[in-house]
DNA sequence: GACATATTAGAACCAATATTCTAATATGTA
DNA sequence: TACATATTAGAATATTGGTTCTAATATGTC
């Protein structure tokens, strides 16, 4: 019927992107993003509803994608390459990882989460935990809430702790980095007997 | 010989900080850290060059508190209790830990730093670097890039994210926090010989 | 080729917020 | 009490950036 499409959503996506990479959430304006590939401004709005849409889409397909393999992963009782599994996916996602995982969620999207993008975030963090569970019920036999937290801290809050410091410098992560998150996932996987 | 201040430096500063601790560091306008002691715009901008005059300033006060309590016990050469800081002191501080610790510095202080605000902050990583060099040298003899990092990884960036969740859902970090730190701590110190 | 509609196009609009400016006010000193 | 000045006071200004609106344009279908 209509008249074909000039651009498609990943390049709006992509232009988005690479500027929260360069200049931070903060400098990813419609007007920029719009010029960034050559379109007016009401091309922008055309296809998204509002600036919060668009990175809203980005941060969601990211973290999607990210989370696809880390629970591959895990699902295949992998402990300690889940725990490597950031640092790797940081060395070969160097953009996109600055957009996951170094700045907060509400620097991309401040205000509201419309219903279908709230969905999408809530399925991602139940598949999630649901992820964990199972693993920890293989791993430890019983599901304690103790060692959840143990496992959240090992395979996610430490691996991120780990890149961290380097996305805020622009650097990949130096090998070493695994070896800290390797040392200390195995030691959070030692659980004496009055943990369990 | 003028009239005598009606508002203290501390008030704006403690007006900001509340804000940002409830709202997070976009909320705080000029307007509204007036507002919230009674006072006009015009009396911020007598006492403060600009917005960000006012959120360095705070940033700063804050993180030479804690990084003053941290040093000490660090210079003291309590390795364990230097990894333990940080949680501790997010219990005791919960307003302050958020600005501190779980904002990113340039969500505070957007643009330019000041002369005079810059050389204190490369004052507090001058004494951190040193302090954390000095650390090492007593723990393993030698001061090695490799322990270096074990050692940040070990005492800051470990600890950092163990409380981090907890200050995004604005609980107090468990106890349990406390156990996993001091484990990942144990396990950085006990450097094998291909280490050393 | 004519029509319908998706899309481009960009100017205009609006809201928020940092900053400036001018006037009024209070207080320490002479 | 009168003067000098730090401070309060808040209205006015400027800028930035998201959003809306109207017109022009291209393309698939009849």
């Amino acid at each position: 019927m209509g008249r074909k499409a000039h651009f498609t959503n990943e390049q709006f996506y992509s232009a988005a992107m690479s500027r929260v990479a360069e200049n931070g959430p903060e400098s990813v304006t419609v007007a920029s993003i719009a010029e960034a590939i050559g379109a007016p401004v009401g091309s922008v709005y055309h296809r998204f509803s509002s600036r919060e849409m668009i990175m809203a889409g980005l941060w969601l397909s990211i973290a999607e994608s990210f989370q696809k393999g880390f629970l591959e992963i895990l699902d295949a009782g992998h402990c300690i390459a889940a725990s490597l599994y950031t640092p790797q996916w940081v060395r070969r996602n160097p953009i996109e990882s600055k957009i996951l995982l170094l700045y907060r969620r509400e620097e991309l999207i401040g205000g509201e989460w419309p219903e279908q993008v709230r969905e999408r975030a809530e399925g991602l963090e139940q598949e999630l935990r649901s992820g964990l569970n199972s693993f920890v019920k293989k791993q430890f036999g019983r599901c304690s809430e103790k060692n959840i937290r143990r496992m959240v801290f090992a395979l996610i809050d430490v691996p991120l702790a780990s890149v961290r410091r380097h996305l805020e410098n622009d650097e990949t992560p130096p090998e070493y980095v695994d070896e800290l998150v390797r040392e200390t996932c195995i030691t959070m996987m030692e659980v004496r007997n009055e943990n369990i």
